[in-house]
DNA sequence: TTGAAAGCGCTACCAA
DNA sequence: TTGGTAGCGCTTTCAA
């Protein structure tokens, strides 16, 4: 390992010397930065982070904590988060809480032992309790918060969209897929979308589910069927859901979107690519990502920030699951 | 912040002896280890990691690189890899390097300045020269190498089952999708099934692909069908592709299975929630990850290990883009 | 314009 | 069984 004395001694000055060029602080001649420059290629010297951490008490770290990567909802928002940071020289320190409070505690506790200079932070645990006494900015992203700066997508927006589009295109019969309770966009989309059909003239019920697994979607859309045949309409709570919801109509024999249309939400990569591709309401999530590291970034250098709290627009993706616009309406 | 001297006023004692006591090294006292233990707890000590790292030359990272996180293989990988790291206490520094040398030796960089442990390397590229002077364990994953420890899938295996599979099946002009030039685990799958396909009856012609991006899958798709309308059987280099084919097969009102056969590779989430679901060839992704992280944690305790090569089995998961085997066959 | 030296929080050696 | 202290690699006063 070649440390800062190496490089000292190779250009013959000190090392407070080669700091200051290092660090572009303070005066240092031209000549000897040069000498300096050229000990540092000789010797392929670079800075001990860990070392510089130390000292001043901050590093270049970001601690990024997620429910699931696994989810493909997320690798979106992970890597416009990446992205963005990249550009300031940070990394990222990265944990799966699974929405576990006590995964997310030790993230959080690793996190702040590794001098990490901001937290951005998809969970959405109710106590907040672990974030309260952290002297370093934290941005929440897929979740509002009036406590903390957040970015986040208008979800009641976006429920209440898709249930104006599924019934200007002629569903009579609709069933409100409720997301888990403790995720709070789930909920909004949720709230959003009762909302609109309640003031519509159309039938719908409510079912609740409790999770966004890949495993259990499949059982949630058997029971949807088995409890609402007739059912001509899908406000899913995401598009995993609404795969699964496809899925399985189309292993029923329905005609999609004929006899059943479907809405999903979030907008993953597959859902294009689905046959019938899936109508959605879509989610900018590498937008957010990189908005909420924009918003982090600022925090960090103690820039004003006027805007704590960032709404992202939700869209309405008219793909395949869905029928043309009822002119009867 | 609290340090080691807080908690060593506020019990007493010398910080040697709290270090003692925290490291569980040296000889102390049980009643000193008590009001130490007891001060930790008091003000919620918890020591910091860079210190330690400053001056063990070693901390509790793990480097993790991977190509696109956004492609959904990897986060399966990911997972494996962070939950048993998670066992060791060991946290992951996480970077796509989207298969772009500059961005890989950068995140190299940044590991090595941040003194990881250990690293895991999922990436594609050539030029291992970045790994060559790196004086801690390196374990590569999703590829082979001679030089270095790896875990990989066994490609041409996968590539030469799914081929005998789909001619068992009955596809007689069969297209065979060879994934990008510079993706090793592609290659080894083209070959499988390229050796296997010249052993068999079957015509069969070979398509080219330069990419995994969700974008490019459907155009190369258009291209197979407008190139080679009469094609009963496809052999796609991964699930993105496969599926992507799947799509635009229906979209020319093929039926599937009977029209035509499509198999994957990856086995990816998502593969088993389209309609028709996908048969494909299966790399045990989360297990590679896991495997991954515990030779690497292995050969970072220096223990001995016998098997630095490990070859996951892949299997043909047989749904329902492939029909019954064909007893003339 | 430069260098000496203190000190960031911790571990480990050596002495007591 | 305990404490004093050097030192990990770096930055930043302060003095020269």
């Amino acid at each position: 390992m070649v440390t800062i004395r190496d490089v000292a001694k190779e250009s013959g000055v000190s090392v407070a010397t080669v700091s200051r060029v290092l660090n572009q602080t303070g005066y240092v001649h031209e000549d000897t930065r040069k000498k300096v420059m050229a000990a540092v290629d000789n010797l392929k010297y670079s800075p001990n982070e860990v070392a510089r951490s130390l000292y001043k008490k901050k590093s270049k770290l970001i601690g990024l904590l997620l429910p699931d990567i696994t989810n493909p909802f997320f690798p979106q928002l992970a890597r416009g988060v990446e992205d963005e940071m990249q550009k300031g020289g940070y990394r990222l320190l990265f944990g799966n809480s699974d929405e576990n409070a006590e995964k997310e505690m030790d993230y959080l506790n690793t996190f702040i032992q590794n001098n990490v200079v901001g937290i951005i932070s998809a969970t959405n645990n109710k106590t907040k309790t672990n974030y309260k006494d952290l002297s370093i900015p934290v941005v929440f992203l897929d979740r509002t918060s009036s406590d903390y700066p957040s970015v986040y997508a208008d979800g009641k927006e976006g429920g209440r969209i898709a249930a104006e589009e599924i019934v200007k295109r002629g569903s009579k019969r609709i069933t409100l897929l409720k997301g888990p309770a403790h995720i709070q966009p789930a909920q909004d989309r949720f709230q959003g979308a009762l909302e609109a059909l309640s003031q519509s003239t159309v039938d719908f019920h409510v079912m609740s589910t409790t999770s966004f697994a890949f495993e259990d979607a499949e059982k949630w859309a058997k029971e949807l069927f088995a409890t609402y045949p007739d059912t001509d309409g899908v406000l899913a709570s995401n598009d995993i859901v609404a795969t699964a919801v496809l899925h399985e109509a189309l292993r029923l024999g329905k005609s999609i979107p004929e006899d059943l249309q479907i809405i999903g939400f979030d907008d993953i990569p597959q859902s294009s690519l689905l046959f019938p591709s899936l109508s959605t309401i879509r989610q900018p999530a590498y937008e957010m990502g990189k908005e909420a590291a924009t918003l982090l970034v600022k925090l960090i250098n103690k820039e004003n920030v006027q805007q704590q709290h960032i709404q992202m627009p939700v869209t309405f993706i008219d793909r395949n699951t869905t029928r043309e616009v009822d002119a009867h309406g």
